[in-house]
DNA sequence: ATGAAAGCGCTAACAC
DNA sequence: GTGTTAGCGCTTTCAT
């Protein structure tokens, strides 16, 4: 096998390009960047030209002269237990699309608002970055506030609550997604169907919640008594599950605002010899792993789509003529339920 | 509220600094990147021009000029329901530590080898990408093969299986993560201890298993029949779980090469009323927000250190005085048994 | 220790 | 439709 090779041997330019198909380096550039503007012999024979060659642009060049660097950043959420899936198989789908369309992801991570405002600062200004994508909104969001006031091109993926900022975002319907898990178990026979869900006030948790509530209701099922708030984790969610089925009259189906939630309730459930699926029912949400493992029903987000969706909002934003703002996109994707064993 | 406002009021450039500050655009350069060829009067005016303007060289044109982006590239897994924890915490690690040392990750996508050497081509050519961090070495990996040829800065998150190409790397020592849970299975009285493992052949499986066997051999413990290969799935350990436990002489403690594997134990366990950590014990591999969520005993990499540690092969290779390649390093990194109730 | 000149690769503006 | 000129912001080289 051969030893290592400088990979500086030849790097053809603009210049070499120009020289060899015998034009000017703007031509060549036109060629690229505007070709209606070339003459079909001309353009055919610079284009056969670069493929000889294999001539790429470089960016830095086109950056510096353009301010634009075809970089897009993206916040990597701090490592909670939780968000590491959700967060990949978005990341990877947005990733993969900005590819397809020229564009290339830049990851930053930053622990608040504080520090992220900070990240953009020295990213727009050392990298040029063309545009943001924000996760995790939240209420009196500081970063979308920051950007909007500086006119920079951004998207969120996640609805803005209680937001000044005007800006173009994107979000999975999470009622809509608890609606149809409710039908579906109500469909089922369920009567009395449980509600284990986050504590009032996160914006994400209400907005399962009502799914849930809207259900029960054009069911003319009961509520009392079936709904109980909690933290995220599986201790209480299984908790919450124990502390139901103790009461008079138990639940016999669990719709949950989370898979950690769920995984919970399926976990008491099956210690007591309950078998999910079949005297009782369990949804969870977001399509985890482990709720396949398991063969946990959860509410599927479609990240996929929603990273297309995201890259649709900065394309009007960034490839718009200049001044020419649109208003801003706002694009509720409709979650799918997966049904498993549990249910 | 200010409405949106031009981001494009200021934006100090060298020849700002440099008049403000009385001097040439060379000095303030020297002072940002060889402060000890600047007189310390010079050094200290020009710092506080550059403080109260807070001007930022732009990255583009310092690439331009000398070929570095200070980027680093970075591909992200296709997402398989198992690798997204580890890859986002490493990712995550990569990320906050490079930009402490001034580098941004980039990151792309690949489906194969062939894609991901298009991808170092295209990266390379168009941002001038310094180096690449890579993961998921296997046995023939062309991608290293590719980049040793190119002489291109990298190191892999993983140990080569089999290569050609020198080159640095980072990885967790899977046999001694393996052979620790196993000695402590062991040291609580253990003496059938089972391996659920994955099929000959994959260079990390195989070391995995590497570690159980050196346990059982210093314990002198029985090895025959207590191996099953399989899949990477939950169903897959749950059905070995139940053959072996079907045996004459079954198994009391399952060490499991994933916790997908181990989850699997862990539900066939329970389903047969056999309380993991009381009856029967079970240890998983990855550390997974599973495995914490029910309680399960697992191997954790330690993917910060990882992290870091790749930094530091890539700084040898980036900051060596050209020409003077130093060595490859290779590291190797011991993980961490986490002790939860399923022990 | 500091400054002046040149040029990295590209495109906007304008001339022809 | 094509070429010429200028310059984006920076650093290398060389002169002082």
């Amino acid at each position: 096998m051969d030893g290592p090779v400088s990979r500086r041997s030849v790097r053809p330019t603009l210049e070499t390009v120009a020289r060899e198909a015998s034009v000017s380096r703007q031509t060549v550039s036109n060629v690229l960047n505007a070709p209606h503007l070339v003459s079909d012999g001309t353009r055919r024979r610079v284009e056969a030209v670069i493929a000889r060659t294999a001539y790429r642009p470089v960016r830095a060049g086109q950056t510096l002269r353009t301010r634009r660097s075809y970089l897009i950043a993206v916040g990597l959420a701090t490592p909670a237990e939780d968000r590491a899936e959700v967060e990949h198989r978005f990341l990877h789908a947005l990733t993969e699309r900005a590819e397809l369309r020229g564009y290339r992801t830049l990851l930053y991570t930053a622990e608040n608002d504080e520090a992220e405002i900070r990240a953009f600062e020295s990213l727009l200004s050392e990298h040029d970055l063309d545009a943001f994508v924000l996760t995790g909104t939240h209420i009196d969001d500081e970063r979308t506030a920051w950007l909007y006031q500086q006119a920079i091109p951004f998207v969120t993926f996640g609805r803005p609550w209680r937001s000044v900022a005007q800006h173009s975002w994107v979000d999975v319907d999470g009622a809509s997604g608890v609606l149809a898990a409710t039908r579906h178990l109500i469909g089922l026979g369920h009567r009395r169907v449980a509600f284990l869900g986050w504590p009032e006030g996160s914006g994400v948790g209400d907005d399962r919640h009502a799914g849930w509530l809207a259900a029960c209701d054009e069911a003319s099922l009961p509520m009392d008594g079936l709904v109980v708030r909690m933290e995220n984790s599986l201790a209480e969610g299984r908790a919450a599950c124990a502390q139901l089925l103790q009461s008079g009259d138990p639940p016999t189906a669990f719709v949950c605002v989370s898979d950690a939630v769920a995984l919970g309730a399926w976990a008491e459930l099956t210690a007591r010899g309950i078998q999910p699926g079949q005297q009782a029912a369990v949804v969870g949400f977001d399509d985890s792993a482990a709720a396949a493992l398991v063969g946990l029903s959860s509410v599927a987000q479609p990240l996929g789509e929603a990273a297309v969706a995201c890259l649709d909002c900065l394309h009007n934003l960034l490839e718009q003529p200049a001044g020419n703002s649109s208003a801003p996109e706002r694009l509720l994707l409709d979650p799918r339920l997966m049904l498993r064993g549990s249910t």
